[in-house]
DNA sequence: CGTGAAATTGAGCCTTGTCAAGACGAGTGG
DNA sequence: CCACTCGTCTTGACAAGGCTCAATTTCACG
């Protein structure tokens, strides 16, 4: 982790009439006309893995919502330890507290390559005020946040590690079953459990043949294998 | 727990204007005008020790304002294993999902006795629809639950179980350092340990003297101890 | 080819879970 | 009023899981 200035990157000026994915985000339900009282421009930002989004206790000046890659939240508690309460992908809003004029509760850090479009707050302020269309999509918004929090707890803080780490995995896999891992110790820092202890958990899954390794960090899973795993079948 | 019926009971329709908690709840912004828009009775209903308020996968048909009292939020796993997500009190608002037309996510029962108002969601939709001074306070509802529930598991999910039960009891403590209570149980289930080892750190309290044991489930606690413990500093 | 960060692995210890037995307390029925 | 019952809490002993510390290994990058 050397690239400390060039791992966030511009990428234009969004038009969000025309977004490619706007049927998944915030702007889902604007109509034509709404789209005119945007009046402060959207950026379109990269970040490289590694990269700070937006870091606990800023000014919440911006929100964001995820075009592609992956993001951790991650939260700290005075004596240092932090813990990663929550990921975002493709279609989620990041930073929402700053619609309520409050500060970032959380760091977000780019896990994968990420691409965000970078909202001011006051322009969700003024749609907030103008259209009653952004209110139904703010709610949902929580909630969905809310409900990941919650699964977030009973699924990946309950039970034994191996299991956690089976649900996180089933979380993370795509169509084919392929996961792309990030590193032990934000492994450690999502399941409550030690750097070293993840390591070890992801070896055993590997012996046992539920995952295979394809490159660095990107494996094949077994899913039946790792549903059983998850609900302590196995 | 025998009693399964008369553990809930009506205590009369609310004025909701002159509600005694008002600048707490929901209604919090709500002029006066705006009262006249609802249009269906919001009931006052009081719980025993032990009720449910509503449970897990029902129809969410109405919502609720805690007015004093302690509700656990019970999340269940496939597998049958549960996990409280979270404790309401005086002036919380349960049952949130229903304002967009979800099935309730959790199950919610009353630790203390406890009073709430039963707001029918169409009253919600109809002030939502009707006066924009409803907005900001579902918004910070929406907010405040979020932030508990990350709190939660930074807190209540990280760290060794005296740290765990030290942070518990300071968030549960009043003005005096009193704190109630509940089944070893649930404590057990917040903090993602068994029962055994919930009592046993109890009980490992009381003898250090971190804890004194008034009455049932009532302790005086030493506060400035608890702090230490919480921080993992003793 | 050297360097440093991350990942892995091992050994021993501490914490927590498990299973089982006993203590306690509230409510029941004689 | 007392014995009985049932559920909860407590305690013990042991096993298993997870943590800590330290030594290697691996790998990306200069």
């Amino acid at each position: 982790m050397k690239r400390t200035q060039i791992d966030a990157a511009w990428k234009g000026t969004a038009n969000c009439e025309d977004c490619g994915i706007r049927d998944l985000v915030l702007f889902a339900d604007l109509a034509e006309p709404d789209f005119n009282l945007i009046h402060l421009p959207i950026d379109e930002i990269a970040f490289e893995p590694g990269a700070t989004i937006y870091s606990s206790g800023g000014d919440g000046a911006t929100l964001y919502t995820i075009r592609s890659g992956l993001v951790k939240l991650v939260q700290y508690l005075p004596d240092g330890t932090q813990r990663i309460v929550r990921l975002l992908r493709h279609g989620a809003t990041a930073g929402l507290e700053a619609t309520l004029g409050q500060p970032y509760e959380h760091t977000a850090i780019a896990l994968h390559p990420t691409q965000v479009c970078r909202i001011p707050r006051q322009v969700v302020e003024r749609l907030s005020r103008e259209t009653p269309r952004l209110h139904s999509q703010l709610m949902q918004r929580w909630h969905a946040a809310l409900r990941q929090a919650d699964d977030w707890l009973t699924e990946l803080s309950t039970g034994k590690a191996p299991q956690r780490l089976a649900r996180l995995m089933l979380q993370l896999a795509d169509g084919e079953g392929h996961v792309t891992l990030f590193s032990r110790e934000d492994v450690g820092s999502m399941l409550g459990i030690t750097t070293e202890h993840a390591s070890r958990t992801v070896a055993e899954f590997k012996r046992n043949g539920i995952i295979t390794e394809l490159s660095a960090n990107r494996y094949r899973c077994d899913l039946a294998q790792l549903s059983c795993v998850a609900s302590a079948e196995c």
